[in-house]
DNA sequence: CAGGCTTTGTGAACGCGTGCACGAGTGCCT
DNA sequence: AGGCACTCGTGCACGCGTTCACAAAGCCTG
């Protein structure tokens, strides 16, 4: 199912520092400033400034040696690469509570992709606008996707209905899927998923935390010393 | 003293897969399963089966060879490996569409973080009540992380008030920050901090869709051939 | 216009994580 | 009791990503 890597592949690492770059990118343009050196980026992305040359480098040579990269420019292969040109409407199941605020958060349509539509199967729900958007019922899925050519799905719902959405996604034609439900979704090959759980976040988070601290309790009192 | 509390250092990719077999070892439980092997917990996960016998020998020798591993007892290894055996309250900063949808979103207490306490810097919102948590305002935060010995900070606010807020975090005494504000946090060493970019995940998708795609617009028009 | 300064682009070494393959231990069945 | 089927634990090789180090390339100054 590989048919060979279009033109240069770009290492997954990679692609997922790209938009950070772009983000500053984009803050330093409107700060004023025109040209930007790898290790200033790497300095405001926080990373290795050699990695920095090197992610670019897979975008081609944009850089100016002994100056560094024109701000604008380089703002502009970056939204080619990762095909930023254009807006991506963007479809979510489940108008819970995280839905809510997926739909009220206005990072979404800033940044290139304006939430279309919500859609819910709890038909109580049905008619209400979260962030301006009506929501729809989720039997409409199919002709809400190809009528505004929606790619990309958000699964936002309970974890016991996360699959349902995201077949009824896949059958809709959606074909990107960024799952906020902690479970492991299955999905036919050529549809791509990515997940974020928030709780494996903080999971992850109380690991190193426990590691530092020896173990003890926070709430349970028993910590000797000082916290620092 | 033992500061290096080193003992098997426990590689980071798997750190952040335990989270995901521990659930599935829950769910596992719930539906009454006992013993479960390490190929079974692979295709629930997602991973290669190798994979998750290697993350578990990282906790010990917990399996039994020709059998596979009690559920029970794992989730009891992986939870003190973690150091879930206790709550960890957490705070948050920000009582915007985000820091509302956490505070409302059951899976934090569930999953053994309890919103402790939520502020922000608005002192009209200051009183309301979100998620049955009072918001309460940014000043008390040194209070209420002491008082409620909490480790844990969530940054919910916007992108220009996210490094303020980081920072009365770490002052107030907080040791782990999970961020959802699109920028890069600057934190003392020895503070962990997480980030969640909601518009980065998005991104990502857009760079495997467009490569799909052939970088074909999906709502708008075409875009020129000439790519490279 | 030459020489020095700056910064990019990249070859190469290194380290970490992944996946294979297989020995070792365990339980079951005859 | 002995053999067989099963599954864990892990040594090892491989590949990807990170980092270093430096040559190439452009700008500036005298």
């Amino acid at each position: 199912m590989s048919p060979d890597r279009n033109r240069r592949r770009i290492p997954d690492a990679t692609v997922s520092r790209l938009p950070v770059y772009l983000r500053i990118l984009g803050e330093q343009r409107d700060l004023g400033v025109d040209s930007i050196s790898s290790d200033r980026l790497a300095e405001l992305g926080g990373v290795n400034a050699a990695k920095v040359r090197k992610d670019l480098s897979y975008l081609g040579s944009y850089g100016t040696r002994g100056v560094g990269y024109e701000v604008e420019y380089l703002i502009f292969q970056i939204q080619r690469e990762l095909g930023l040109t254009h807006d991506w409407p963007v479809v979510i199941v489940g108008a819970g509570n995280l839905g809510q605020a997926l739909a009220g958060y206005g990072g979404f349509g800033e940044r290139g992709f304006p939430v279309a539509a919500i859609v819910d199967v709890d038909t109580t729900k049905v008619g209400t606008v979260l962030g301006g958007v009506r929501v729809r019922g989720v039997d409409e899925l199919p002709q809400i996707v190809q009528s505004k050519r929606i790619h990309i799905g958000v699964v936002a719902t309970p974890a016991v209905a996360a699959q349902d959405a995201a077949d009824r996604l896949v059958v809709a034609g959606v074909t990107s899927i960024l799952n906020f439900a902690p479970i492991v979704l299955t999905v036919p090959a050529g549809i791509e998923v990515r997940k974020v759980d928030l709780a494996v976040e903080l999971q992850i988070l109380s690991y190193y935390e426990q590691r530092r601290t020896g173990g003890a309790a926070p709430a349970a009192g028993a910590r000797s010393a000082s916290a620092v």
